[in-house]
This record gives C-alpha cells, structure tokens and sequence, in this order.
DNA sequence: CCTTGACATTAAGATTTCTTGATATATTGA
DNA sequence: TCAATATATCAAGAAATCTTAATGTCAAGG
C-alpha cells in the first residue's frame, strides 16, 4: 500500500483531512446520515465560513459528497473512501505481524 | 467513537501524525519490521535532522517506539494504535450502512 | 425584478508546521 | 581522555493552515 508514490500521496491528503477536530465532528454528525450545512451549524459550534472551509476540505479529499436542494446543500460520507483506509490499516497489520 | 470529545481529540492527533508523505513514507519502511535510523536516512532522501523531527511527530502520537542500542536507535510500528484507527474505520462504516 | 435566506468565496492576520543549518548529547573505540 | 559516529535538539525563515469578517452567488417567494 505505501509502496507505491501515488498511494502515499493520496494517503496523506486523506489523513490530512481527518485530522483536524472540527472535521471530525463534522464526520462523526455525518454517521448519523446526510445533513444540511444548516443543521452542522447548529450542532457545531462553528461560524458559517469556518464551516463551509472545513466542508470543503473533506470535499476535496473525497471524503464527502453534496448535493444541492433547493436553496440548501446535503453533504454526505463517500463510502468509497472507507476502503481506502481500510485498506490502509490492512496493510499495517501485515506488516505489524510480520515484525512481532 | 467520535462522539466523545477525548475521542476527537486523539483521532486528530493520529491523524495528523499520518497526514505528512514523509512520515507515511518512514511507516511504511516500518512495515518491514524495526529499523535503525540510518536505514532511514539512506532509504528516504531526508536530511538526518528532517528525519529526525519527524520520528519525534510519530513517536509524540504513539505510532512509533523507539529502542536504543548502544549508538544507533531503532524505531518500530507500535502495534496498539492499529486498533484505534480500526475502532474509528468501524464507526464510519457503521454509519454509512445506516445511511445507504 | 427585488429581497431574503443558505451557502460559498475571498482577504487578511494569527498560528502552526516544515525545512535547513548549526549545535548538543551520548556511545564507542583508539 | 580524545576523536568519531549516530542521533537529537534548537533557531530562524518559509510555507501551509486556520479563523474571522466581508462580500459574492444562487434559488425561492413576493
């Protein structure tokens, strides 16, 4: 998995993502299923552009989805990107074992 | 998982420690097992005080532990963070079946 | 149209992180 | 004890990130 440069790359900005604690929350609100920006809001104590900054981050690592209804946006976890890290740790634990 | 704020606050840390190429890069020379730090060095084209500062991020998030032996230092996976990452990967895929 | 409401984008400053070069520490062997 | 080697730490500047406040955009209702 890390072998490979492109991987390493596409790993750091995924972790990169999730390493912030306001784009935890956001994630941990979005477990919950697809949420307009407005009730992250409420639930976070964020302001409205330190929201919309932080969503669009997890935006551009692919970590999240919109859509737009109306006059509000859902945002929405992309289940593909779980294999991704799934993957990931997989790795690790090979790795883990093979050194223990 | 992330529903608690100790949680978010350790995942973040975790997370950060991932999200540098560099680091993911000294990880997965780790995977082969425990190495020395002047294996590093030669491996990756970091200049020894760069190495240097980012085996401290990893070991500062409890990814790595480090031994020393007479003059060179060895550092490690530290397997127990494994289940951490994998604890956080279970809540999100819990929470995209619940959504899906 | 015009206004309002929901959200995105921009700009500027504060803070954090990373890199590099210099210096410090610790261990070994002569 | 001294020199050499391996690694850590420090200091300073560069670059990236985060926050806040202001402004822009777009859809809906009047």
């Amino acid at each position: 998995m890390l072998e490979r440069p492109a991987d390493v790359t596409r790993l750091a900005r995924l972790f990169h993502a999730l390493s912030d604690e306001t784009r935890l929350r956001i994630v941990g609100k979005l477990l919950g299923g697809e949420q307009c920006v407005c009730n992250l809001t409420d639930a976070l104590d964020a302001g409205q552009s330190r929201l919309s900054f932080h969503l669009k981050a997890l935006k551009d690592a692919g970590l999240v989805s919109d859509r737009r209804e109306g006059r509000w946006v859902h945002y929405a976890l992309n289940p593909d990107v779980l294999q991704e890290i799934k993957s990931f740790v997989g790795s690790v634990r090979e790795g883990a074992a093979r050194c223990c």
